[in-house]
DNA sequence: TAAAATAATTAGACTGTTCTGTTTATATTA
DNA sequence: TAATATAAACAGAACAGTCTAATTATTTTA
């Protein structure tokens, strides 16, 4: 029989409570109460709220490199269609979510990513994480001649999922999915061969 | 003579902390520091933080709008290269400042448009204001056959400046241009004719 | 296997600092 | 003189993190 608290479930707190307030506005007791652990618990399992911090961008980073390697392999569409089906999927989500919480690795990459060092490329290395999963996706395209071939694989990765944040964030102020939307097909005009 | 300090050289301090640093990681206290005014007067001036960034983004997407409007109608390029030189332009202001900024707009909008409704709304408007701007230039780009006619104006400006604002908060944990310089150049690929 | 010793976790009160914002008093300007 | 600006002290809440102690789990020893 193992202790009362585990790290995974303060991480998941942390996650959520981070995604949606950002990391400066929130503080440990908002963690703590949301969790319903004690003080010394959380200074028990982490060192500091800037490492907790990175242990929750880890734990989301892996769990989410995992599910997409899972999704591309299960999806039986042609490699077009699964990255626009997977983008679709992202916006659904978060237009369920109201538009509160984007990408807790864009959020915080925006928000401490150059100040804090730790934090920043923690976020950035699952952010590569993720570029390699869809460079690989978009190989497959190109070599089907769905995919233009004027730029790498990982070139257009980084295009497509760094513009994808972009309007992602913008839907935090326009609260509408409507950019999102047209930022797909416009994507996918564009990329397609 | 007037008084010793002024609300403009104040919101000026503003622009330049809360862009670096962010909005929550940021109190009055280094915002008087910096600008060198006692408490006293700050409060006297603005109602509260709150009131004061909002009148910071105010007065920066305000000077901005102008400022892209005489950028665009100095320019005797064509509307590709106009549109082209002004993103470089940017870039090359973001380099020079070794990535630590972005743009005050879409940092306050990730960190706090979603929970702030007035810093929100405000960083949204001025955001409309220079797609506008953007539009007019991509409308002549349209007349004169050099982008596409597939989308409108405003449609392209919305997926240009927020897949810029996508790569630009990228270089904040990439510390590194060269994904910028890719963006410019698929950018410019796609939405010619 | 039972008792003893050690290690890890749980618990929350407490510390010193920083936060936004107020208040009161004085100085400046029109 | 009347309105506004400046100045600094002040208030109360919130902040990250520490401390001591009690409890629980695990390992060692008899």
């Amino acid at each position: 029989m193992g202790y009362k608290y585990n790290k995974e479930d303060i991480l998941n707190v942390g996650y959520d409570v981070f995604r949606r307030n950002g990391y400066h506005n929130v503080g440990i007791n908002q963690i703590l109460k949301e969790s319903g652990i004690p003080k010394g618990s959380f200074y028990n399992f982490f060192e500091s709220k800037e490492d907790f911090a990175q242990q929750v961008i880890r734990q989301y980073g892996e769990t989410n490199t995992d599910w997409m390697k899972d999704f591309f392999e299960d999806c039986s569409l042609s490699p077009v269609e699964c990255l626009k089906s997977f983008y679709s999927m992202m916006m659904n989500l978060n237009e369920e979510d109201e538009y509160s919480g984007g990408c807790l690795v864009n959020n915080m990459s925006v928000e401490v990513g150059r100040q804090n060092d730790l934090i920043g490329s923690e976020a950035n290395q699952h952010f590569i994480g993720w570029l390699n999963v869809l460079a690989s996706v978009i190989e497959k395209g190109q070599k089907s001649n769905e995919i233009t071939k004027d730029f790498t694989p990982l070139e257009l990765a980084e295009y497509m999922h760094a513009g994808f944040y972009g309007v992602l964030s913008r839907t935090k102020v326009t609260r509408n999915r409507i950019y999102m939307d047209i930022w797909l097909e416009m994507t996918f005009k564009f990329i397609q061969s």
